[in-house]
DNA sequence: TATTGGTATCGAGATGTGTCAATGCTACAG
DNA sequence: CTGTAGCATTGACACATCTCGATACCAATA
């Protein structure tokens, strides 16, 4: 099996039409993938390290630079920077010996418009 | 201890001012507050029970409709109820015999905003 | 090639969560 | 007062998740 390093598949998006949980009952495959995108949201870890990224300048972040401003151990930060990647939130480049992760600030609208009236 | 059967206090929300993800690097305790709301919406369960709410003509739905459209025993169709109303995405009223559940959608709003641009 | 540095994965322990059967509580009907 | 119906709580089990130490992997360097 190949591994393609540290350049995560992310999650493929099923459908370009996002569901909400305003607008109709929702299904169940909806729901179960709605809630796998907002249990993303669900750890204070993540949410802060999604604001550090937010916040950074030139848009992109290396690993090394989330483990001291969150406080956690670098495997740690890894899971969760995966967590993130799995529901798409954020895209991580290796280039050299760092990996440069930015936000997904469209997948970040999906799940915005998701609880829109 | 005064018990208040089932109109429940839910979380006092400690500042008006709602922090987003996206504006500027997330204090521990605003990421903890945040994170526990989105929590509330990482289970499918949950999101189906809110779009139910959110459909239902008269704004409200009494505990006994979800189960069936959940297909969820009781038990678990209220504890879902339950922590819904600890973040205060939903709020209940004793009628009779049965509870009311009503959506609140500014609530839904304000978690909407976090992760603004 | 051997070594070093940055990152991902593995394994394990602790904690949190979804689920339901059983039970308790409240309101209404006899 | 007794019984019934709707809802909440408890207890228990299975399962997921957070966390970190240890380790493997990959790229650059000596």
């Amino acid at each position: 099996m190949s591994r393609q390093a540290t350049v995560r598949r992310d999650t493929p998006r099923s459908d370009s039409c996002s569901p909400s949980v305003l607008s109709a009952p929702l299904d169940v495959d909806e729901a179960a993938d709605l809630a796998r995108a907002f249990a993303a949201l669900s750890d204070p870890v993540r949410l802060r390290l999604l604001s550090i990224l937010a916040a950074a300048p030139a848009g992109e972040v290396c690993v090394c630079d989330f483990v001291g401003p969150l406080d956690k151990s670098q495997p740690t930060v890894s899971h969760h920077l995966k967590r993130l990647g799995e529901v798409g939130l954020v895209h991580g480049e290796r280039r050299g010996r760092w990996v440069w992760y930015s936000l997904d600030r469209e997948r970040l609208a999906e799940l915005r418009s998701a609880i829109d009236s």
